[in-house]
DNA sequence: ATTACTTAGTGTAAAAATTACACACTATAT
DNA sequence: ATATAGTGTGTAATTTTTACACTAAGTAAT
């Protein structure tokens, strides 16, 4: 983000939101900033667009110089641009979220000269935020709850194979509230982008549960159909 | 829009897509370039964000030089900036979409100096636009179609005292389709924000309908509970 | 005053979607 | 074998959505 402060009028900049589930907690991705203004505190990533990046390139950069991650599903969702938001000059700020599957292989890898160190926080336990970017990440919650209910977007939180379970649990973090079981399955099944595995879930001490697929073919045939949760 | 070009690494405008309800037909306004590039092409109304204006004030006031008209429901709803969408150089957008009652008291006085004149022209019939602007359009149609699902901005483009099947008829220009009435009224009286006036409709040469009046108030106590079309 | 014309305004039955709700099954661990 | 923890399933009641057509009211013309 505003790190940088060329002597210009204006600076255009993408901050981002980026979601991670991690099987348990919905949490996001923060810096602690390591410079003035607002040293010491916990910020969105963020950075000035290049000048020749498209703006969705410029977010899925940003995000891999933080995460090493590519191919990541991402989107734009607001422009913040009051003048006043940065203390020492003019910067309007577009701000994406994103949607990552945690908890594997990949870690963060905070590589940045502003940054003292990058950190997934659970959303339920914020620190407070530089500059104006609570309320960039509330309008940003805000939209994928809007989003969650029309459009397939929760499997981008979870593995490639899933349970009914965990998608449920995905829905619930991010509506904020309980959802009932049988009904969950029997409208998300109706929708007919599942395919049901010929496989169950592993190294759980219990019953282990059928794994699911999303058909993003089966999907890509509906559009235009509307879902709606 | 685009029409200045300062020699700055970029420049940051808003476009702005003005829907306009006459009674009958909706249109947008449309701006007849005097310059290159994009000379006698019609484009969307936009300008350069000044250095003081947050992004509304800025959309507002690129309206008001339009078209005189104050206190106009603006939103914003995408952001543009494709490295190559001007061919003068990086010059990023953010669209707006506005809702505005046509035809009656105030006229359209198109006063810039880069346009030879302004128009309002039926969605229906749309000439081929400069730049990107179809994209522009295109998405900010899109919009409206799911925001007037969901929020009640179908009252912005009537007058304050309207019908229920003028109402009608702004859902189905806006959506694209034909509604049933009954079920079209049985629909929006239930959601309990319309004000049935003691007053009817007048100057027609028929029965005139009862006029009714969006009720704020009572939307602003449904807060939070979801309309849904 | 009669008539023709145009739009306003209304109800119901069938179908579909949503909600609320509880228990038996399966796998693992001890 | 037993305890434990989560999986997976059905139904009835309610609500919402859909499809559908005629009478009433007012204006205009004769």
């Amino acid at each position: 983000m505003e790190q940088i402060l060329p002597h210009l009028d204006s600076v255009f900049s993408i901050d981002c939101v980026l979601f991670g589930f991690d099987g348990k907690e919905l949490k996001i991705l923060l810096i602690e900033r390591n410079e003035e203004p607002f040293k010491d505190w916990w910020a969105l990533p963020g950075n000035i667009v290049g000048a020749d990046e498209s703006l969705d390139q410029s977010a899925a950069r940003i995000l891999y110089e933080l995460t090493g991650l590519r191919g990541i599903f991402m989107e734009q969702y607001y422009a913040f641009g009051d003048p006043n938001r940065h203390p020492q000059g003019r910067v309007i700020t577009l701000a994406y979220y994103a949607l990552i599957r945690l908890g594997g292989d990949k870690e963060v890898r905070p590589i940045s000269n502003y940054a003292k160190r990058a950190n997934w926080l659970p959303i339920t336990d914020l620190p407070k935020l530089a500059f104006d970017h609570q309320k960039i990440y509330d309008k940003g919650l805000e939209k994928i709850k809007r989003r969650i209910k029309h459009q397939p977007i929760a499997f981008e939180l979870l593995p490639e194979k899933f349970t009914l379970t965990q998608l449920q649990h995905v829905y619930e973090l991010v509506l904020g509230k309980k959802l009932d079981k049988r009904n969950f399955r029997k409208k998300i099944v109706s929708f007919g982008v599942l395919k049901e595995l010929d496989e169950k879930q592993k190294g759980v001490s219990y019953r282990a549960a059928t794994l699911y697929r999303f058909d993003k073919r089966k999907y890509a045939k509906l559009f235009g159909k509307e879902i709606s949760f």
